[in-house]
DNA sequence: GTGTTATATGATAATATTATCATATATTTG
DNA sequence: CAAATATATGATAATATTATCATATAACAC
């Protein structure tokens, strides 16, 4: 019983998951924040909290719960060293949204 | 009295603004509905709000703040024709950010 | 004009995101 | 063990986004 072409109704289907998928992605990093921790890491490769922190000027708290709501989501891992949580890049492909989008030219 | 060189602070306040306008302009994108309609016209180049509904499935109402909310913010452009309003891409590069959300790999 | 269609608008409700604060946990140092 | 440091957690408040509904407007057909 396989199925060799899509109905209408299941393409639009997988596309609709497709563009669920797409935007949670996008809503994971669509914070001036996040996208500055992104643009740190794929710098420096690997920081602290405490150093993003200072780099950034935000507080420990917020900087703790976005590293981590990226780490959830799949956008950062991270390693533990002693009292320090070392951070990076994941999913690396990230970085070519910020590129991407200096290209656009939108209203602000 | 001409800066060749910005400061450190000058440099990290240019680069928060970059990344707020990159997140508005993701902030912008990140949904569901609004990626398929920026898929959906990048294919058909031009479309009127009806058939934008019928396609998505979606009510017109809500087509309709999606689609001037996106141009409000300059991803769209319309052009009216009679009783139709037709809608287009107006920032094409934005189309370059679903090509390159397809290769993360990230947790759902 | 009346009726019909396409789109926009605005208020409100529902929901999600973000910031803040106080505190917990875990690790190291002495 | 006590103190200090780094990070995480969880509750809550503040704010922003999204959906829904009822209705307005504008253009066309008759």
């Amino acid at each position: 019983m396989e199925v060799l072409e899509n109905s209408p109704k299941e393409r639009f289907q997988v596309s609709k998951q497709k563009m669920e998928k797409a935007a949670y992605i996008l809503k994971t990093v669509a914070h001036p924040v996040r996208l500055a921790i992104i643009d740190l890491l794929s710098q420096e490769g690997q920081m602290g909290v405490n150093d993003i922190c200072k780099v950034l000027d935000c507080e420990q708290s917020l900087v703790s719960h976005h590293l981590i709501n990226m780490k959830l989501r799949g956008i950062l891992k991270s390693q533990k060293d002693g009292l320090n949580v070392y951070y990076e890049l994941k999913e690396k492909e990230i970085i070519k949204l910020l590129a991407c989008i200096e290209n656009c030219d939108c209203n602000m």
